[in-house]
DNA sequence: CTGAAAGCGCTTACAG
DNA sequence: CTGAAAGCGCTTACAG
């Protein structure tokens, strides 16, 4: 019944006639500097007994003792939501390179739960922390870092911190361009929560080129909404309203979700996607090449940035100083925009 | 620079004038049986005293003395499959519940990557796992049952191990049942890999009903094919091929993705879905609604089965003995299967 | 090259 | 009700 006890150093040593210490200087390597930890006869007789009895380091001793964890703790709004659940399987995969062990949590962007689960965190002794739901109407951040726990953030930028995410100007500004090229003159944008950076910067930058080219986008056209097809429905429906007799001929929503959103409440008003409205999204999700008008929307390299956001902190946790990364975002236009059957 | 070093229990002592063992019952519970750990008044000096510390125990510590990890280890096949993610949630909302602490690796449903991920598991002491991604023709799961690591299986049932499912069959039958009445007699599976028994049982539940119905469905246009919307679009254009001059005129495909998959390749034959064609598909993904053409799926209660789950492994870990949980699917019916516009 | 010792922070019988 | 001790499995200066 009782699950078999794992082998520890001092079972190795004490079948071997060695010390302990010698042993695990062999398996965990050498303490810095030294080049080898035993002759090779002696690490050669440890490394086959170690393997043998498949021996595993104890990971509650090994942090215990050395007051380092290697853990890494990730907080994300739903790991349901796509985008996230890519950006940390790039966390994991660049943590698990390092002998890193990473954990997620899910914070639902709301901020009690964000602390709450920030705590918990700390309370297990993380190395460091990556948020990827930095809001810009919270004391959170500043607090952890007065309490000097190394974090970094991922995909959506706050304050001053270091993070890792997409050129979200940029990519705005790339969605007005190809819109404009097409003809549109009279846009709309589902702009997102007004919390979050990500939605704030890919608005501005829309507007932003909107402008530049003579076109500025009304405000009532500019509605604020959730992330989820929900909002994306709920917001443009607002649009349609504002706009009245003169509805936009194109909509640029602040993520793939609430464009979907979008086109279904469009498709509603009794207009065809990609012929009567164009919609364009952002982020690429896998299903947007799936849609039965495929939609166009802005691909962001999201494994990548976690890759990069857990090698960004593990510099923060080696002592060396770091600086925010910001990935090209990239076009990829579909039938939505271009008109569709 | 340096981090502030977290209170210990020995802090707490030494400021108080108590022994840490005092402390320690107070704050961390007394032994089995004990009522009280303390004194009223001891007990009430020393949380005041913790609380103003914030002291957090180490976990390290405690699972180093106890060997006993509170740790539980979740294998997905992918996290980015948004069925997954559900389940994931499940779990980790009601570990928290009971102060343990998950983590979830991907294990790209190949047999290596899912030996690998569980020795890692096992190597962080794990008190459990949780495998969501067992599959049938492999003896992994038989090898960890040896090595009496306590484990539960989710979503896809595998061997006789205890396992939280939905019944697959009855779901299969419902939709069978479902494009019966509405007058189909030729139709075809997209039927998911072999190796998952998830993709087996919807397929057996559905082609028995049809076969007692008195229309067996051709082997031929029973096609396996991964569960993603690349494998769902090649079994439909494998089905299509088969059925030569007589086209399915519904088709069934054991999940959302591959039935989205299914939909775009009847599309690109020129047919109109919910009208020339019916498409099914399994695990009412959120998007599934939000779809041009709402898909008609079934709703298997994912974050349910994660919690469930975690329950179970819980128990096994606390020497109950354990079975199976099969929950109720439920049929939600869409346009995709009742004419469209 | 190898050993001996101390100690990380906790829990838990055992005394008193 | 509280204290003292042992020990979980490891790492790491310090000797020799």
């Amino acid at each position: 019944m009782a699950r078999a006890r794992p082998a520890t150093l001092k079972a190795i040593a004490d079948q071997l006639g060695l010390h302990v210490s010698t042993v695990s200087r062999v398996l965990n390597g050498p303490p810095e500097g030294s080049e080898r930890a035993a002759s090779g006869a002696t690490a050669e007789r440890i490394r086959r007994l170690a393997d043998e009895l498949g021996y595993r380091r104890n990971p509650h001793a090994k942090s215990l003792r050395t007051a380092r964890s290697d853990l890494v703790g990730v907080l994300v709004p739903q790991l349901a939501d796509l985008v996230l659940a890519l950006v940390y399987e790039g966390i994991e995969e660049a943590a698990a390179e390092r002998g890193l062990s990473t954990f997620v949590m899910n914070t639902r962007d709301d901020e009690p739960t964000q602390r709450a689960r920030t705590e918990l965190a700390i309370g297990r002794r993380v190395d460091g922390l990556i948020f990827a739901d930095g809001r810009e109407d919270t004391e959170l951040l500043a607090e952890v870092a007065a309490r000097e726990v190394p974090f970094v953030l991922v995909n959506r930028p706050a304050g001053d911190f270091p993070v890792v995410a997409c050129d979200n100007r940029a990519g705005g500004r790339m969605v007005a361009e190809h819109l404009l090229e097409r003809g549109h003159q009279r846009v709309a944008v589902v702009a997102g929560p007004a919390y979050a950076r990500t939605a704030r910067e890919r608005t501005a930058g829309f507007v932003e080129r909107y402008r530049e080219a003579g076109f500025p986008v009304p405000e009532e056209l500019v509605v604020h909404s959730r992330f989820d097809t929900g909002g994306g429905r709920e917001a443009t429906a607002r649009i349609m309203q504002a706009a009245g007799a003169e509805p936009p001929t194109a909509l640029f929503a602040v993520n793939d979700f609430a464009a979907i959103g979008a086109a279904g409440c469009a498709r509603e008003h009794g207009l065809l996607i990609g012929r009567d409205i164009a919609v364009a999204g952002f982020n690429d999700t896998p299903l947007a090449a799936e849609l039965p008008v495929p939609l166009t929307s802005v691909r962001v390299p999201v494994h990548e940035m976690g890759r990069r956001a857990l090698g960004l902190l593990a510099d923060l946790i080696g002592g060396r100083s770091v600086g925010s990364v910001h990935l090209p975002p990239e076009l990829v236009v579909r039938a939505s925009t271009t008109g569709g059957a």
